[in-house]
DNA sequence: GTTTTAGTGAAAATAATTCTCAATTAGCTA
DNA sequence: TAGCTAATTGAGAATTATTTTCACTAAAAC
């Protein structure tokens, strides 16, 4: 079920989006990533090996991959527009704070709560979203 | 327990922190809405009646505020770097995605779930985000 | 009231993101 | 395989968001 960088091309042609070697390489890196990535994080990486892409690709490539759910956005322990690969639905994350690896779990533990607080207050509760922040084992021991 | 503007007050000079006419301005717009605020939109109806406000004053006391706890930074349905008055500890957020109002909910469920989370990876969790979106009984109707 | 030091506004500086547009190219069609 | 067409690209400009600088002001302690 893992998404790989072939199956997210498969995606995105089944959306009529052409597979660039820009938007390939995007992918790979954040596939190939432990780490939650940055935009500019992103672009530096890519940037070694193929200097003449744009920053504005990546931005445009993240956005695609945002919008069809290919990746996800990071927001606890202070940066925001972070992104990593998505994993399989009804996922959070655990992210070390120092240094950025991310780790996904899986939970339908929020399924009662939302059915509950929808009761209670009446909304239509459409998405959620949960991170969990602290230190992974190595660096605790540093 | 609701934090008040007199409370905020106390907490900052209790921390060495001056109080200044801008500074009650600033908590006292984010206290009294019932939405959520962006640093701009503070600024904007802090500005009407106050139109020599700087911007970076808003800028400066919001990250007071933020690193003190005494309001809280929100980050799902699209607009990070909005902000809201803390509620309790232990509180989560149920946002309308339409309208911006901002319900509080107090929750324990996730002791047990961080427990068996911190045992299984090794992780120490220091902290957590727990938000959910959808539309506020108002915005469901229209 | 005086003093001390933190806080302020205004503008400049920096950082992050989006837009524009001419040139290129992926992927279809013959 | 070559040609066509619309999507995509890079470069840089433009925009937006945030932080810094600094001379001036004012809160709070005395």
């Amino acid at each position: 079920m893992r998404l790989t960088e072939r199956k997210i091309a498969n995606i995105l042609r089944q959306y009529g989006y052409k597979i660039t070697p820009q938007r390939r390489l995007v992918i790979k890196t954040i596939a190939s990533s432990q780490d939650r990535l940055t935009p500019i994080g992103i672009y530096n990486k890519v940037h070694q090996d193929h200097p003449n892409i744009g920053l504005a690709t990546i931005y445009r490539t993240l956005e695609i991959l945002a919008k069809l759910k290919l990746i996800c956005e990071l927001h606890a322990g202070g940066s925001c527009h972070s992104y990593k690969i998505s994993a399989p639905h009804n996922h959070h994350h655990l992210i070390c704070s120092n240094c950025g690896v991310v780790v996904d779990f899986t939970g339908g533990e929020l399924r009662k709560v939302q059915q509950n607080l929808s009761g209670k207050t009446g909304f239509r509760i459409d998405d959620h979203l949960l991170e969990f922040i602290g230190l992974c084992p190595a660096c605790q021991k540093t």
